[in-house]
DNA sequence: ATAAACCATGTACTTAGGTACAGAGTCAAG
DNA sequence: CTTGACTCTGTACCTAAGTACATGGTTTAT
């Protein structure tokens, strides 16, 4: 098990140093154990493995349309005793609805685009809007 | 067909009026006519309906983590003339490459947030976080 | 044991994407 | 033809999410 230095982590996840002090910050990774210097100050944070893929979900979750304070959210559900099953699960679903709402847009830009690059083919110059498709209910 | 000042543009499509005036100096909306006054001040904005379809299709967009700029690209995308074809169908298809990955993505966090909600019922507490599984790859 | 390479803290700056006025002009209903 | 609601421009301000130092402490390779 290498040590997992700041810089490290950072160059892994691929992310500045400086964000994974502003996440720490945040709340969205926990403050890591520190070595202790000879009289008495903080030395080094030193990190487990498991938070490079805590900061890539970040980075994924963010490009996503997701805002640290739900990704907090996200990452903050999970069982644990002091939370009741039925809270997790409710929370829980509440999520999933919500990522089914984005992949159901989604999928419809994505439809639409279809649509248009065959379009390119079949016929000439179309002046509207095809995207805008996307959004019909 | 009523007309479409900038106020009501913006209850309809659920966004300050600030913020189309914003969207028209970044370039996302056209510049739509304007009535002339007496003494050649221009007058209100007149805007077509479809407006109020490309302001929704931005809002999504922006809920799903696009930022302005490539919104700007997905909405114009089209075939006209003085663009060929094949580079319609280049642009589109990087586009829809975009979104299939986001997609996935997404059906990785909701298959996490899945079993997350079944393992509840099965098992009991676990301090490692489920969500992490949704980036295994 | 000492320089080169890292890291820590605190504070300041940046960018995207809006929002909020102030002060003045425009429209339409009575 | 006036009054109240609406809109115009321009400029200033705001929040989220970082980024960039400056100054000084810590490690480690030589």
């Amino acid at each position: 098990m290498e040590t997992l230095t700041i810089g490290r982590v950072a160059k892994k996840a691929g992310v500045n140093i400086e964000t994974i002090r502003y996440y720490e910050r945040q709340g969205l990774i926990p403050r890591p154990p520190r070595r202790q210097s000879e009289w008495g100050a903080l030395g080094y944070r030193h990190y487990p493995a498991e938070t490079v893929k805590r900061i890539q979900f970040i980075r994924h979750a963010k490009e996503l349309g997701f805002s640290l304070k739900e990704i907090a959210e996200l990452l903050s559900l999970r069982i644990e005793q002091g939370v009741t099953c039925g809270d997790v699960r409710k929370r829980a679903e509440a999520k999933i609805a919500d990522i089914d709402t984005r992949i159901k847009i989604l999928q419809r830009m994505k439809k639409a685009l279809v649509n248009l690059a065959k379009e390119c083919k079949a016929r000439g110059p179309v002046s509207e809007c095809p995207i805008l498709e996307a959004l019909e209910r």
